[in-house]
DNA sequence: TACTTTAATCAGGGTCTCTGACCAAAACAA
DNA sequence: TTGTTTTGGTCAGAGACCCTGATTAAAGTA
């Protein structure tokens, strides 16, 4: 089987678990616009860079934070280090999402973890690390 | 980091490599319609199954294969044993684009393996292997 | 025959993403 | 300082993708 279906089956698995809890606990909330979300440091980000870091255009990421801050999940505030630039934060009601998308997370992986056996998930993770240094645009 | 990401970023990479091999060798398609035509089978696959495999609905599957034909790398033929079903196949046009595909498959893995280490390598392929047994929907 | 299921299409709409053009602030160079 | 380039962000327009709901026709079933 090939290897790229193989990376991607598990991740859509958990991705689609992931979202799937973050819609239950009552957030209404895009695939896009979560890929975004995520993104988004403790202090605040810039459009610019959570476009690189989601890979996509600097419209792309302005549009998708057009969207969750008209959901009031986050907020740009000006930079007061660039007079031209704004930074996109996360709002209290958006806090919420979070830990609960960690949660779920953590559930998939303890579950992965049982099914593996703690070797093999150990050399899952290592391996993947790995090969993220030669796959990772962004390092 | 997030094990999610981990599998992610080199899937992306391998995805969007074989899409610029395909795409300069001129072949002119698009990811969704190169996921369709992945899943056709040498004796032509039922747009059902395609859209099942493909995880989409059966109304995206049609628009991806109309296209496709369009640009004539499927043609669509009844199925002789049942009249409502027709069969999508694939064309000796776009039989030339498989052998790109495959080639550019083989030298990633081949990069990854020369990166990974053969022993790292086939533990990857092991787990993933054996993680796909409970996060594919499809078997 | 009448009912149910299955294969596929039609119609319409929402979401995501892109290219290209543009503006304004910042950084740099002469 | 003044002009040039870079950088952060927006506007406008379009195309690609994917969905729900309704419909047609053939097949299977009671």
């Amino acid at each position: 089987m090939n290897i790229g279906l193989l990376l991607y089956i598990p991740y859509r698995d958990l991705e689609n678990r992931i979202m799937a809890a973050v819609t239950a606990a009552g957030y209404d909330v895009t695939l896009a616009q979560a890929r975004v979300l995520q993104r988004i440091g403790p202090d605040g980000t810039r459009l610019t860079e959570l476009a690189e870091a989601a890979q996509v255009t600097k419209q792309t990421a302005g549009f998708l934070v057009d969207q969750l801050e008209k959901a009031g999940l986050v907020e740009r505030v000006p930079d007061p280090t660039d007079g031209r630039a704004r930074l996109v934060r996360i709002t209290e009601k958006a806090q919420g999402a979070m830990p609960v998308a960690a949660r779920e997370m953590a559930r998939i992986e303890a579950e992965w973890e049982q099914h593996l056996g703690k070797r093999r998930m150990g050399q899952l993770r290592e391996a993947l690390e790995k090969l993220c240094e030669i796959t990772d645009p962004y390092r």
